[in-house]
DNA sequence: GTATATGCAAACCCTTTGCACATCT
DNA sequence: AGATGTGCAAAGGGTTTGCATATAC
């Protein structure tokens, strides 16, 4: 079904080592390190697969293409654990978490937490299934620069 | 500065007379009635020249092409206003606003609640300083009938 | 040995842009 | 007339796909 080969621990690895969510050309860019030769459309191949085998996250900021993070690694201080959520599908489902987009040097790291009660935002009669969250604002690190 | 064209009425107008979001494409379609021979070229110039002239907002959801929507004034008090998506008129506030999308029917309606309190769902030393936020579900009209 | 993954190039979707012509004021 | 908008076609990012070859099992 599903084959070993270098590409694939490759893509693997990049997002397990780098602790934040990366998009397909900078897996590209870190994977070839291992990966010599790796191709984008491997890159986007292996993503999906890895993304339906459970062990990747694909992370959609709106406006912004999707970056993939590999499963519950946290590389921005907090962790604890995530409340699951219902699902709509029956797949092996990814924790339920947020993110956090730093405008500044525009990393994307996953927050735990949620402020919950979804249902009562929605007008009367709306059934609400799921939803997305994101913060946008400055990292750690970028609130503590002045300017860059 | 902003000449009145055939085309930037009609733009308007379908979004207007929508009363939820559209995208380029769907508002092409639309606005070539009361415009033969629209492009899709002129839909994206205008829609980006009525957003920055704050007649229209751009709503962006994740893994989703960006849609329009008119910002229209909208009377006090209600829950569930805007919530139809025929002849009524819809609401948008210039002020903070979050969408729900429907996955049945794929329209995108304003809601004017929000949990608030995000700081507090960032790690320490992170800066909140904006949020999105995009509740999933069915709307009032595709909640009732049959689910599928 | 056979099925699957890879690399490459081309195609696709969404959006933007260059340019000559039309249109508004 | 002068400035701005429009249509068309081509280009640009991001992502997918067809196909021949290479590779894992």
């Amino acid at each position: 079904m599903e084959r070993h080969t270098r590409q694939r621990q490759a893509v693997l690895d990049s997002l397990s080592a780098s602790g934040r969510t990366l998009s397909p050309p900078e897996i590209l860019e870190i994977a070839r390190q291992h990966a010599p030769g790796l191709n984008l459309s491997t890159v986007y191949r292996q993503v999906k697969a890895l993304e339906s085998d459970g062990q990747l996250v694909k992370v959609e900021l709106p406006g912004q293409p999707a970056r993939f993070e590999a499963r519950c690694r946290h590389g921005a201080g907090g962790d604890e654990s995530c409340s699951s959520r219902s699902a709509v599908g029956a797949a092996a489902l990814p924790h339920h978490h947020h993110h956090f987009h730093c405008v500044v040097c525009n990393a994307v790291v996953p927050i735990h937490g949620c402020p919950g009660a979804m249902q009562e935002l929605a007008p009367r009669g709306y059934l609400v299934e799921s939803h997305d969250l994101v913060l946008h604002g400055r990292c750690a690190q970028c609130a503590q620069e002045p300017a860059r």
